[in-house]
DNA sequence: ATGCAAATGTGATCTAGCTTACATTTTAGG
DNA sequence: CCTAAAATGTAAGCTAGATCACATTTGCAT
C-alpha cells in the first residue's frame, strides 16, 4: 500500500514533467536509443536529465575489483542522470538502453533550473521525485542491514509486482528485463544464492518462472 | 581527497545557509536543547529544517525488532530534517540532541522555499547540501555491499579522522560521541564485532582508544 | 561513598550465504 | 543451422560474523 501511493505519484510525475505538457521544453527533441546503446558513460559532462518516456534503462558501474554490478533498471516516467541537479558536474556510471528503441526526453540543465524557479508546480515536483528517490534507497539500505537475503528477494519481486505486474486471474505476471545476475547484484548477494531461491519458491509454489517472467502465485506469502 | 572536498563544501554550506547572513531569517531564533532532550519524534509534523551551530544530534529509529539503532551523529554545519524540503510531511525518525547546550537554527519551510526561489545562490547550495547527503549515502551502501566489517570500520574511522580529527605530532586525535554500539549501527554490524576489531586495530599498533577518544598512529594503514 | 545500569571485553558455538567447481540450457550472431 | 557465449542449475565445503553467555569496567545518581 505504501508502494501504490509511491507508484501513483510516479505516475504524476510523469505526468507533469513529460514535456509534451511543458511547452518551455520545445527546444529538446525525443530521442530514440537501440538495446545496448549508452546513453552516457562515466566522466562524462552531465548537461542534461532523461525522462525515460518509453523502453528500460539500465544503470551500471564497475566495482574496485572491476565486476559490472547494475545499480538500477528504470522504466517509463522515471527519471534518471538526476543527481546532475544535485550539483555532480561528471556522470559517475553507465547508463545502457536495454530494450529496442528506448524513447528518452533528454531535459537540459540551464532550462530545469529556470522552470523550476518560474514553475513552482514543476519545481515541487522534482523535489517529491529527488525526495522519493531518497526513500527507496533507504529502504534498500535498511533492508540489506536488517533482513536475510530470502526477505530481500522476496520484497524485491513485491515491488516488481506491484509496480509492473500484471493481474490475471489468480495470479499475478511480471514481465521483466533482469537475470538472475541483476537481481543479485540489486538485492545484494551472489547469483548463485538467487538461483537457489527462485527454486526454493517454486517448489513451494510460491513463484512460477522463466527468464523473462515471474508469475507470482501468492502475494501475501512472498 | 575526495573526503577532503566534501569537508571543505560543507563548511562552505555553512557560510551560506547560516541565518546571521540571512536577513530574511531574521525571526528564526536559535534554539538551545540539552543533552537527551528530542527535537522532534516520529509522527510530528514536519515544519522546519535544522541547521546545527554547536553541539551533536543524533538520529535514531527503532527497527522491526524494537532495536534502538542510530542513523547518523551529526555536528555543527550538518542539516538535518532536510526531507521535509523534499516533501515528506511527517517525521520519520527522532532527533535528540546528545551534548549539553546544543544550538540549532529551525529554518521554517515555506521560509526556506520563498528563498530558495527568490536567491539562486541559496537554492543552489540547498540542492548541493541534498546531493552531498545522497552521495554520502551511495558510498555507505557500496560499503556495505562490498566491503567486510573490519574494512568498514575502517572506512568509518579515518573519515571520522578527516573530519574531526585534530593532528597532533605524530598521531590523530579523534574526540567523538560514539558507543560502540553505534559504530556498529552505523557500519551494519553488531557490538561484540566492533569491540574485537577495535582490539585487533590496537593489537596491530594501528590506533588507542578509550570511551570517547581513538587515536589514530598511522591513518594510512586502516 | 556506593550501588546500579550502561558500556566494554572475551570466549565457545553456530550458520547463512559465499566460494568453487562443474553441468545444462538458452540465446544471439555469423 | 551451428557454434560460442551467456544464463541458469546444483552440490560440497568453508568462513566471516552472528549469537549466546558471561565477566569486568566505568560513570552517574542518590
Amino acid at each position: 500500500m505504501k508502494e501504490n501511493i509511491w507508484c501513483l505519484e510516479d505516475v504524476n510525475m510523469y505526468h507533469i514533467l513529460c514535456p509534451h505538457k511543458l511547452k518551455d521544453f520545445s527546444k529538446d527533441h525525443f530521442k530514440n536509443y537501440k538495446n545496448g546503446d549508452f546513453i552516457y558513460l562515466p566522466g562524462d559532462i552531465s548537461k542534461s536529465v532523461f525522462m525515460i518516456s518509453k523502453g528500460k534503462v539500465k544503470i551500471v558501474t564497475y566495482n574496485e575489483n572491476g565486476d559490472e554490478v547494475v545499480k538500477a533498471i528504470l522504466g517509463k516516467g522515471e527519471l534518471f542522470g538526476e543527481k546532475a541537479i544535485l550539483g555532480a558536474d561528471e556522470r559517475a556510471d553507465y547508463a545502457i538502453a536495454c530494450t529496442e528503441s528506448t524513447l528518452l526526453c533528454p531535459m537540459d540543465l540551464p532550462n530545469m533550473y529556470d522552470m523550476m524557479r518560474k514553475n513552482e508546480k514543476f519545481g515541487l515536483s522534482i523535489y517529491k521525485l529527488i525526495g522519493l528517490r531518497i526513500k527507496k534507497m533507504e529502504r534498500r539500505f535498511e533492508s540489506l542491514l536488517f533482513h536475510d537475503v530470502r526477505t530481500r528477494l522476496c520484497e524485491f519481486i513485491k515491488d516488481l509486482a506491484i509496480e509492473n505486474g500484471e493481474k490475471s486471474a489468480d495470479l499475478i505476471c511480471i514481465n521483466h528485463f533482469y537475470t538472475q545476475k541483476d537481481f543479485a547484484d540489486l538485492i545484494g548477494t551472489k547469483r548463485e544464492t538467487v538461483t537457489r531461491l527462485f527454486n526454493e519458491l517454486k517448489q513451494e509454489g510460491i513463484i512460477d518462472y522463466n527468464r523473462k517472467q515471474i508469475n507470482v502465485r501468492c502475494l501475501d506469502r512472498l
